[in-house]
DNA sequence: GTCCACGTACTGGTCTGACCACTTGACCAC
DNA sequence: GTGGTCAAGTGGTCAGACCAGTACGTGGAC
């Protein structure tokens, strides 16, 4: 049995959460007023630090204003939150948001080739070697988890590649989406991790430097599981359409 | 003169400048432990909530772990930070880092046709509308400034078409490190936010519906400063080299 | 009557000091 | 060695106080 961490979870990080929620899921709407920090203490029956924290990191991530000496304000998520929000967006309710999903698949459709290319252009040799390792790491394993695991490993080695701050935070804020959820994705990922060599084929690509080429195996890569998810989700959506 | 709102500074808001400032210029290296709450406020001279309030929004952007009983250590930002943190990465040490910039250039290549496409397949009459009125706007002004912000509503208008929180989600940080910068860009974007026949390309094919064409056009508008701007970056490089 | 100044009652901002909960590491008994 | 124990240091939380800024009603000046 894998035991895990016991998750400790603080007064501030309850109180955030709560919040949070009713922000992205509606209970407050854009331009609404929060109640005062005082009350909202006394509602949740914590301290008001401990509520000032909570806010406090809402206003960083831009999902609230708080204005000295006025009302705490929400403002609209949509509008302003950042690529940090996305883990939150995507279990929203309990379940996984499809179209949330489907949002991510798309964007890594884009991304995942414009890295490649990147990569292409700039790696060398260290690059094609680390390439060449984590490719072998993913051949050595038949596990669906630990084939995703190094998938990943994998395409955190192209980010490197392309030598782009942007590409890696984004990457990085993906990843902080994708992560959690991998063990319950091993079924639906399958296919596209167990494809080892369309791996090699993008490795190689990269290893050559031609960024064309390259962009292109990348899209052999990804598009596969992204248009059978794609699919998958429609399917998914109409099926609850007809539910109504 | 255009009058600015005075930018009252929290205390906290100052410590947070002042570790984050630490962490990201590399004055703290991953893996090293921060000075305790106390010591810090004691250091800092202010409260110990006031470094706490500082400390917990660090931990939330990911760039350190704080542990219950043990030390505050920093984490290795390029690894865990999200986009959001791109603001802050670009200014690093006074003026813009032109690598940081360039890496922001990059990812609008590859994301702007990205999401024209997207739009192209989900826009329909109403999403044509509102480009056009975006683009006449664009088309209704010659400075500068004022046509970079019209850009920058047009692309908004692009984003909401594609439909996908993913990408709404990008451009909102991405948004969020331009906008500062927005007047000082002013010069070198001129260029390409004074092509406003690109942009009516643009919606046209968007219009069209037709996913490849926008991607194209997209890439049109995108292109010609990308190019510019990233040799302007590989001279001023070169320069700083030859410096040395 | 209209308008503006002002006071009041609220809001968030900050501090102090205390105590609890947890981790670490040294020490000690086995 | 192994495991238990304890003290010291760390973050976690709280209560209460006071400062600082904003919103709004009320009064007086015109």
């Amino acid at each position: 049995m894998p035991l895990q961490p016991v998750s400790r979870r603080s007064v501030p990080d309850e109180v955030f959460d709560q919040v949070l929620g009713e922000v992205v899921d509606g209970g407050l709407e854009a331009g609404e007023a929060l109640p005062s920090e005082r009350r909202l203490a006394e509602v949740l029956g914590v301290s008001r630090p401990a509520v000032r924290e909570a806010l406090q990191r809402m206003a960083q991530t831009r999902l609230v204003e708080v204005r000295h000496g006025g009302a705490t304000t929400v403002r609209d998520f949509r509008r302003y939150a950042g690529l940090d929000l996305l883990p939150r967006l995507l279990v929203r309710g309990g379940g996984l948001d499809a179209t949330v999903a489907r949002s991510i698949l798309e964007a890594r459709l884009v991304i995942g080739p414009g890295v490649a290319a990147l990569a292409a252009e700039r790696g060398g040799p260290a690059l094609l070697a680390a390439l060449t390792g984590a490719v072998d790491a993913l051949a050595g394993t038949e596990d669906d988890v630990e084939r995703q695991v190094h998938a990943l490993a994998y395409w955190d080695v192209v980010v490197d590649g392309a030598d782009s701050l942007a590409f890696r935070l984004m990457f990085n804020s993906l990843r902080a989406a994708y992560e959690p959820a991998l063990e319950a994705l091993a079924p639906v990922m399958a296919e596209e991790v167990g494809q080892v060599g369309a791996y090699r084929v993008l490795t190689a690509a990269i290893g050559e430097g031609d960024p064309d080429t390259a962009r292109a195996a990348a899209e052999r890569v990804l598009r596969p599981a992204t248009t059978s998810l794609l699919t998958a989700l429609r399917a998914l959506d109409e099926t609850r359409q007809e539910k109504r």
